[in-house]
DNA sequence: GCCCTTCTGTGATGGCCATCACTATCGGGT
DNA sequence: ACCCGATAGTGATGGCCATCACAGAAGGGC
């Protein structure tokens, strides 16, 4: 029993890192550095030129935004445990992209770019893993630009509200309730809009508020508003 | 000398194949088969099954699109030679996300998957290389959304020209001029804005046409209304 | 050369949604 | 308990741009 056990022992069976072998991961642990983070700490700051770490998210939750040249902000993604972020800056040196925050409490492992990229390109089973998981993300922008291009406000909010629901729980509670701004930067809408959704969904049941945050009660009809738009 | 040859030899330096040993390629190639594509021919279908081949661009042009929920087509992508297409498919067998076509006469190189993964994932610069290309398209669609969210028509289309700009010539000739409705799928607006606005752009001398295609005179203006939007 | 399809130019119209301007409410820190 | 910043509700306004409706031009196939 060493000291890494507690952190392996908590990965999830499908987590990208399970895929290297008990010594890489060792490896790679002995040079990577745990963080705990309290909601709102900033971990990553668009602009920074430190792109010589990942972020490997082992509780809570992670946002992942970016501030567009007309000074607005945008939400790319929030993250659930075992995720893994800031890969993009390992592979092209460029200063970071994004900025990444915690929006409760949350710990991560910071994982050395290099160590890491030796060791994963070294494993042919995780470099698939990595590989899927980049597949993924370029999947799920495609379809960020297809609402943003050809859906009404309406359908836009509710593939924001789907992609936040928490899959852990049948319930439809949400991995993180954001705040109205913070839902529009991510659905791509105005603040204002946001409230006059929600206001309405919610008389129509099709969400409720326990609170201060959001728990979607008609998750199909959500997603099929998220599906096929407003010709629905 | 052997039949392989030749394709080996056109391969540009800085091509992502050519990271794998000559053995390795030998072994891919021989399993992988070339096609000659006609101007309009298509490759693959969005929707298909067939996830089980990558594309390798070796001269030509092809375009990436897809028909969103609400019928209108968007245009991801236009690839010029020595890119790699349609992987994503790869990594998560699903039906292809998005149609593959030739815009001018192309040949292609059509890898099968399995052993496409395999070949490069036992090799670890090759790996890399495929992950920096899978980065670098992340980059590229964040900034789409970017400009969907918060520029207005011109930023948009100037983004969308200068993406277009063919860096292999200092005149401001473009790797394939698209109709003004692709050029609307490309930029994320209407036909009609696009002919308003190259006309606009054409009086101004910051574009010319050459018949019916496009050249790009101050590339300088168009990259900073494409960088800063319209509070240029 | 001739049709017919595809592409292009340009005005008019209207709808969606961002923005502005408030007020009201919440929450948490000391 | 109190304040103050952050959050949320809601109407009014106007601008941007998609859409509609044509007409004209270009191209290419046989």
């Amino acid at each position: 029993m060493n000291e890494f056990d507690s952190i392996i022992g908590a990965l999830a069976p499908d987590s990208l890192l399970r895929a290297l072998s008990r010594d890489q991961l060792e490896g790679l642990l002995v040079k990577s550095s745990r963080r705990e983070l309290s909601k709102g700490d900033v971990l990553i700051n668009q602009g920074d030129e430190d792109g010589d770490f990942a972020v490997y998210l082992l509780s809570g939750a992670l946002k992942i935004s970016f501030v567009s040249a007309s000074g607005r902000e945008i939400i790319l993604n929030y993250c659930a445990p075992n995720e893994l972020v800031g890969e993009i800056a390992l592979l092209d040196s460029g200063p970071r992209t994004a900025s990444v925050s915690a929006v409760v409490q949350s710990e991560v492992l910071l994982l050395p770019t290099k160590l890491f990229l030796e060791t994963v390109s070294t494993n042919p089973a995780s470099v698939v893993g990595v590989m899927r998981e980049l597949a993924r993300r370029v999947r799920q922008l495609n379809l960020v630009v297809e609402s943003d291009r050809t859906f009404s406000m309406g359908p836009r909010l509710a593939r924001a509200l789907v992609r936040l629901i928490d899959r852990n729980h049948s319930d439809g509670r949400l991995v993180y309730s954001p705040s109205q701004n913070d839902l529009g930067a991510f659905a791509g809408l105005a603040r204002e809009n946001v409230s006059r959704l929600l206001s309405e969904w919610e008389s129509q049941s099709i969400i409720a508020r326990v609170g201060r945050s959001l728990e979607v009660r008609d998750a199909e009809y959500l997603e099929l508003l998220a599906e096929f738009g407003d010709d629905l």
